[in-house]
DNA sequence: GCGACAG
DNA sequence: ATCTTGTCGC
């Protein structure tokens, strides 16, 4: 397929760029990114929202949206080209400088250690954990199941090379996978994952509250047709 | 041909 | 991701 050679190149190109060490000093504006897809006469739309809350006490600071047509379809190890420029257009609105993004979707742990957090994280050049809520396969490699207890985790460790790790974010509740995006280390990725996951969600609450913005807004966008 | 496949 | 109602359970 022309179109996934293309992208796969581009990830190629991306990938000497990623940063695995901590850079920044002090968290304070965290965002949530996510995407709610829909159709309007048989053309599809993606509406990105982004939330941020503030680290401590939680609450929202700030909420954008975007919505545009769909223009990439999505190939599995290419959802990044698929939501990342709809996510830029809404990241532009936003007033707010965010120290800190997660992604709904995988970062490091992604067949070329490019995956949406990852590629996101480079062009803002700033710190994105990525936090999936199913394992995407790589090389065949399956993961470990971690103790049923919330924090309890097992590292993927693919050919020596950690990719990321597989996080009870709830006791008694399907883990998550977290990875690095940029500019950020796994051990901090999952101490700040563990940080913002309450008993409300197993998902941390910025890319869960994006979850129900895009959703709310779908909604409504589907209810107007 | 069959199954897998982040969102 | 989305199409979809009720339902079992804390």
């Amino acid at each position: 397929m022309a179109i996934k050679n293309e992208f796969i190149k581009a990830q190629l190109d991306m990938q000497k760029q990623i940063c695995l060490t901590n850079q920044f000093n002090a968290i304070k504006y965290v965002a949530g990114v996510d995407l709610a897809y829909y159709n309007v006469d048989g053309t599809e739309h993606a509406i990105c929202a982004i939330v941020v809350i503030d680290y401590e006490t939680k609450e929202v600071v700030e909420i954008a949206s975007y919505t545009a047509q769909t223009t990439v379809l999505y190939i599995p190890g290419c959802l990044s080209f698929r939501e990342v420029p709809i996510f830029l257009k809404a990241n532009e609105l936003l007033n707010t400088k965010v120290d800190l993004y997660i992604f709904d979707g995988n970062g490091y742990l992604h067949p070329r250690n490019m995956g949406l957090a990852t590629h996101a994280g480079i062009i803002l050049d700033l710190p994105t954990i990525g936090v999936a809520k199913n394992y995407f396969k790589v090389q065949d490699t399956d993961y470990i199941m971690p103790a049923p207890i919330k924090g309890a985790y097992e590292n993927i460790i693919i050919n020596g090379k950690v990719y990321g790790c597989v996080l009870r974010s709830r006791t008694n509740v399907k883990p998550i996978f977290v990875s690095i995006g940029n500019n950020i280390d796994l051990q901090t990725s999952r101490d700040i994952v563990i940080h913002l996951t309450s008993k409300e969600s197993r998902i941390p609450l910025p890319t869960r509250l994006a979850d129900i913005e895009a959703n709310r807004l779908r909604k409504i966008a589907q209810t107007i047709k």
